[in-house]
DNA sequence: GATTGATAGTTACAAATGCAACCAATATCA
DNA sequence: TGATATTGGTTGCATTTGTAACTATCAATC
């Protein structure tokens, strides 16, 4: 039988995908926390209206992974900072499509171009071949993970 | 210049680890949480005292990037359930070294029983190549970012 | 068309977290 | 010796989060 004291934190995937994770965010958090007052969900909220156009709560919920409170929250923060709007559609009530106002649509080109800058620094260091193997590996945890 | 909707969040890398950290983590977390009511720093503070040695709380912040408020209260919550004891250094009496209790070790043990098999079938997907270059860019990530 | 059951989204309350101020022990140095 | 700074660790308070219960709208069944 092995020694326990064998294990090594260092090894242990889900140890070291969350520092990495909280290293390679710290960055970037700090930018759009100190120039929008956005917090994370935000952002990601933000995100996927700008890159993928109007869509519903629930449809973010379900792309994102994300619980329906916290993005209800970062709707109702985003909205009465102007951010986006909400229209209740027609047929079913019940949903409301999300969309980016101007002011939106600004600050998602101005945090997508310093995203790619963050990201491009980021995985400067790595070949082509490690991202592509780092791409793919996490794609495949994050899809055989259990949803939350 | 490029198109801001061309922009990926999907290989956005702060974005997939993230993901994938949580996805990763949901299982063990469960695991220590439902068995011995342990919390993600409690869990990583016994791991420390269990693989390291005993060792101070200053000691467990720096080599696990925690602030030391959140270890304080790992560390009273840890005590308080005899996981593990406090004992003030001679010498300097502002210092407590940590150790686990006899109890301390059983989870520790059987917590990283847990996560090697944990680890096992996570990393079970991928080749010895794509282990090791997954964990060297992890870590380039980590000691490159920012600490806290 | 009333009853039951989903579904989208919100809210209320408890627990977790971050931040800053704090205490106590030691170090520094006039 | 005594004033000041530093360090390990804790506490208080405001913010964030998770969970569960809630509202409102729609669907299905009788």
């Amino acid at each position: 039988m092995t020694e326990k004291t064998d294990f090594d934190l260092q090894h242990f995937m889900p140890y070291l995908l969350n520092r990495a994770a909280e290293a390679s965010s710290l960055d970037f958090q700090r930018y759009y926390k100190a120039r929008y007052g956005m917090q994370r969900t935000e952002w990601r909220v933000v995100f996927h209206l700008g890159r993928y156009g109007d869509l519903t709560a629930k449809e973010i919920c379900t792309r994102a992974s994300i619980h329906k409170t916290k993005v209800s929250r970062a709707v109702a923060a985003l909205e009465k900072r102007r951010f986006l709007t909400r229209q209740p559609l027609e047929g079913d009530r019940r949903h409301e499509l999300l969309s980016l106002t101007r002011t939106g649509k600004a600050a998602f080109d101005d945090l997508v171009e310093e995203a790619q800058r963050f990201d491009d620094t980021l995985m400067g260091a790595f070949s082509v071949t490690e991202r592509d193997i780092l791409r793919r590996c996490l794609r495949h945890i994050i899809d055989t993970g259990r949803g939350s």
